[in-house]
DNA sequence: CCCAAATATCACCAGTTGGTGACATTTTGT
DNA sequence: ACAAAATGTCACCAACTGGTGATATTTGGG
C-alpha cells in the first residue's frame, strides 16, 4: 500500500546514481556556472541525498575530478576531424584557432570551467586546465609534422596569444554579448572576428 | 571609566565612514576577488556595522557604483602619458596594447573586476565594463587624429583581439601563473609575449 | 536649553551552506 | 536462512549569509 511511511526511495543502483550525480553536476555547472555551485545544489538537482556524494566521490572535489576525466581530451576530440594533414604552417594554425573557436563557442560547460579557472583557481580546478593544455600541445606536436613557422617568429607564443584572444572573446560574449564595445551576438559579428584573425594569420604566417 | 557599557564607538563622521567603507570594499575586492565578497565581509573589514552600507549607499550595489565612479577613466588616466602624438597607426596601436598590458598587470583591482564581469555578469557590474570600454574607444578616437590603418584591415577588430589576448593572458597569469602551458611569471616571460605581440603588430600594420 | 535629526551599534530573523551521525531498507555472500 | 555489507534517507549541527527593526548616543538648529 505504500502507507506514506516510505515514499518510494530511488532504486538501489550505485552506478546509476553516480551517473546521475555527475550529470547533475555537469548540467548545473553549464547552466549556472560555479556561482551557487555546491554540494547541496548538486544533490538537490540529482534528486538524491548529498551524503551519497561523500560516500561515492569523497566529496565535491572527487565529483569534479570525475567530470574532468570526461573532458580531458575535449579539444582534441573535436579538433582532429580533418582528414588531410595541413599543407602549411599557416593552415595548421588556422585549423587550431578556428577549430578552437567553434568548439568553445558550442560548449557551455567548458566555457564555465575556463571562467572558473580564472575566477577561483583552486588546485582541483587547475588540474583540469593542465590536462586540457597538455592535450592541446600534444595535438599541435602531432599535427605539425615537419611544418615550420617563418624565421624570427615565436610561433608558440603567437598561437597562444591568438588562442587567448579567442577565449576571451567567447567568454565575454557568453557573459555580455560583447567585448570592449564590439558586439558578439550575430553570426556576422563572429565572421568579422574570424576575418580579422585571418588577416593576422596572413600577416604573420603568410597567405598559405 | 568606559564601564564596558559602550566599547567606544567610532567617531560620528559620515564622510569618514563612507570613505572607510569604499576603501574596505576596494581592498577586499582586490585581495580576494568577488568570491566571499558580501555585505557582511565589507562591513567587517571596515570595522563598522553593515547597516551603514544600507543607509549610506542603499546596499552593496550602491557601494560598487561608488567604486566604479572612481575607476571609470582608469585606462585613460594611465594611457595618455605620452607627450608626442603617435607618428603612425602602428605606433598608436602599440601604445594602446602595451599601455593596456602594463596598466592591467599593475592593477589587481581592475583585474578582479574584469574577472567579475566574465564570471558573474550582473547589471551592476556590467555598467563598470561599459564605462571602461567607452573611455577606451574615446581615447583611441582622440589619439588617432588622421592616422589610418592599412587598407583591407579591420583595425578595430584586430585591436580588440589584441586587447582580448592581453587581458586573457594577464588574468590567467594572476590566477595560475601561466596560460595554455606558457608560463607567465618572470619578466622574461612577459618580454617574450611582448615580442610576439610586436611581431604581430609589425605584420599587420607594418614596421613603423 | 531642548527636541529632532543624524549617526552608530546591537539583536534578531529566515534561509542557506558544508558536514556528520543515525537509521531503514535492500542486496549479497556464506 | 542469516548476518554483513551496501545503498538510500533523514535529522541535525555550527557557521554563515542578506536583511530589518529597535535602541543608544551624539550633533545641530530653533
Amino acid at each position: 500500500m505504500n502507507d506514506t511511511l516510505t515514499p518510494d526511495p530511488r532504486p538501489r543502483d550505485r552506478a546509476r546514481t553516480e551517473a546521475a550525480l555527475v550529470a547533475a553536476a555537469r548540467d548545473l555547472l553549464a547552466e549556472s556556472g560555479f556561482q551557487n555551485f555546491g554540494i547541496n545544489a548538486v544533490a538537490r538537482r540529482a534528486g538524491c541525498d548529498k551524503q551519497l556524494i561523500y560516500r561515492y566521490f569523497g566529496g565535491l572535489d572527487g565529483l569534479i575530478d570525475a567530470i574532468g576525466g570526461e573532458l580531458a581530451d575535449w579539444i582534441v576530440d573535436r579538433l582532429a576531424t580533418d582528414a588531410a594533414p595541413p599543407a602549411s604552417y599557416r593552415q595548421l594554425a588556422e585549423r587550431l584557432i578556428f577549430g578552437f573557436m567553434a568548439a568553445l563557442r558550442a560548449d557551455m560547460l567548458v566555457q564555465k570551467i575556463m571562467t572558473w579557472e580564472i575566477a577561483d583557481p583552486s588546485p582541483m580546478v587547475m588540474r583540469l586546465a593542465q590536462a586540457r593544455s597538455k592535450a592541446l600541445t600534444g595535438w599541435m606536436l602531432r599535427q605539425r609534422g615537419d611544418l615550420a613557422p617563418p624565421d624570427g617568429c615565436d610561433a608558440a607564443v603567437v598561437n597562444a596569444a591568438l588562442i587567448a584572444a579567442v577565449q576571451m572573446m567567447v567568454l565575454s560574449a557568453s557573459a555580455s554579448g560583447a567585448f570592449a564595445g564590439m558586439p558578439l551576438r550575430a553570426d556576422a559579428d563572429w565572421q568579422r572576428l574570424a576575418a580579422a584573425l585571418g588577416t593576422m594569420l596572413d600577416a604573420v604566417y603568410g597567405p598559405g
